[in-house]
RNA sequence: CGGAAAGUAGCGCAGUUGGUAGCGCACUACGUUCGGGACGUAGGGGUCGGGCGUUCGAGUCGCCUCUUUCCGACCA
């Protein structure tokens, strides 16, 4: 395996040949012989699972409960609400057929087609529907308001092209769905959750992130408004990495979710929708990763810190692994995961390039000069930095380090991310300069003709109307007319 | 659904004017190694995607078929 894994292609050479590769060899995920899905092993799995855990959490924290909701939607929801059904139907996957049969010659099964449903079934490729029928038996009076469910799940959208974990037909995420007496009260958990979200972007994967709320034509299929956090990729393209959605009344009416208010009057619920998928793992992979393989930040990585040790005979390993194991147990105690690898199959040298592949945060090696000395050598994975200190108070060190990994890969994808993002008055300007990737931030007229004008010639789009951006009124760059605002304008995943 | 390419060992590939299957990695055993991806020796593993045809003889030539990948349209 050692001069396959040596082989990773640079970043610089073919981004995402490199990154392939790297999903592939870091063994987080691999194609499956199932077109259009993906297979996450355990290493990527065990990412996601922490992904997970803490996301949860955040929610829990504002009242959010989790439920499961059927796999298999009829067709007749999905028709429900036209704008949805519209976004969806193109990449639906259908249900026809409950039964096989022996072939005549009884060497396979064919489709049985005595068993066709009366109505298809759709394997869901977002859940509201199904989720809004059933609120409608939840949801009588304004005192069963707000209602705030989450689901983990996994969703199907018959993509035309895939690419793990960024675009794949079947992907893992969770989807929030609640449901509101009030306007302002839907559109407030809209904004929360988008908060949330770039919260958890920032201070858990260590991804800076652009908030703001999506063109019209961008906007999720039955939405009023649509949130997104958008994150700057290495070769400057942008990847939504998550979105909130007010929905307004458009599902409870489509579903006739109605209550009665406080003055004994009915009204329709109002709705949110949000969710992450495993997109965000292509999002972490894409954001610290370098040409040694993947980064991890402390808050997400299995494994935190890995001790090997160096050693020519079999008592010069078990003095070591005595010793690496004690502190191994030390570091445990103050919530620290971690592997003492003393496997004697594998030498130093293959250990150190595997474990720099997976990410892991910080490596601690001894060997035989260090036991004469009472020192550990330490290397942190994000500058690849070598020290030797001294073994006593090795795991309060370590600990301050993993918190200083954690910041450091932060700001240093803040400040790649800043410098690649240009503000640009001039469309000529902006055609050259988009190809080289980064973040625009141009003035637009809002309306659609300009923003598809823009998609058609450049192959860039409106990623959002970001906050946080001091907004003035200008010329749009395209159409010559005034402009409100400034739009974020990029090539995107 | 348009355009291009590829199917040979677990993976990556070579295979010349048609002559009976090869390389690297991985795998197995033994030995020497071990502070940045070790080396030696000896092994195991293939109905060359499938079908039909041309030929004394097809991985190689022809036709058909299946599958996959890449580039577009669609999209979290």
């Amino acid at each position: 395996m050692a001069k396959e894994l040596k082989n990773l292609t640079k970043r610089s050479e073919n981004y995402s040949q490199w990154y392939n590769e790297l999903v592939v060899k870091a063994d987080l995920a691999e194609q499956s012989d199932v077109r259009g899905c993906m297979v996450i092993k355990p290493y990527g799995y065990a990412i996601w699972e922490k992904m997970q855990r803490k996301l949860d959490d955040m929610f829990k924290q504002t009242g959010v409960q989790n439920a499961y909701f059927p796999l298999l939607i009829p067709k007749s929801f999905l028709s429900k609400e036209a704008e949805h059904v519209e976004g969806f139907a193109k990449e639906a996957a259908v249900v026809t057929h409950y039964r096989l049969k022996t072939n005549d010659t009884h060497d396979g099964v064919v489709v049985d087609p005595a068993a066709k449903l009366e109505e298809e079934l759709i394997i869901r490729p977002t859940s509201e529907t199904i989720i809004w029928n059933t609120f409608r038996n939840w949801i009588h009076s304004y005192r069963d308001l707000p209602l705030l469910v989450n689901q983990w799940c996994n969703v199907m959208r018959w993509e035309m092209r895939t690419r793990l974990f960024l675009r794949t037909s079947e992907f893992l995420w969770q989807e929030g769905h609640t449901a509101h007496a009030t306007r302002e009260e839907a559109e407030e958990r809209t904004r929360q959750m988008i908060k949330i979200y770039a919260d958890f972007a920032e201070k858990v994967m260590a991804v800076p992130v652009v908030q703001g709320v999506k063109s019209e034509t961008e906007r999720f299929a039955g939405a009023l408004d649509t949130y997104t956090i958008e994150a700057m990729m290495q070769d400057g393209k942008a990847l939504q990495s998550g979105t909130s959605h007010f929905l307004g009344q458009n599902f409870g009416k489509a579903f006739d979710v109605q209550f009665v208010n406080k003055d004994n009057e009915m009204e329709y619920a109002w709705a949110t929708s949000w969710g992450v998928s495993t997109r965000l793992m292509g999002a972490l992979i894409m954001t610290h990763s370098d040409d040694n393989g993947l980064v991890l930040p402390p808050e997400l990585a299995p494994t935190q810190v890995v001790l090997i040790p160096i050693y020519k005979t079999p008592e010069q390993l078990a003095e070591l692994s005595a010793k690496l194991n004690a502190i191994g147990d030390e570091l445990r105690q103050l919530g620290i995961s971690v592997k003492v690898d003393d496997n004697d199959q594998k030498r130093p040298g293959f250990k150190f390039a595997d474990y720099e592949l997976k990410g892991v945060p910080v490596r601690l090696v001894m060997g035989g000069r260090d036991l004469e000395n009472g020192t550990i050598e330490v290397m942190r994975r994000d500058t690849l930095e070598k020290e030797t200190v001294s073994v006593d108070g090795i795991a309060a060190y370590v600990k301050g380090l993993l918190a200083d990994i954690q910041q450091n890969i932060y700001e240093k994808a803040l400040k790649y991310r800043d410098e690649h993002i240009y503000e640009c008055e001039n469309y000529d300007e902006f055609k050259e300069r988009i190809k080289d990737g980064g973040f625009f931030l141009c003035h637009w007229d809002g309306t659609a003709e300009t923003e598809a004008q823009i998609k058609e010639e450049t192959q860039a789009t409106i990623r959002c109307v970001p906050f946080g951006v001091e907004q003035t009124p200008g010329i749009d760059m395209v159409s010559g007319k005034p402009a409100k605002c400034r739009v974020l304008i990029a090539r995107s995943y």
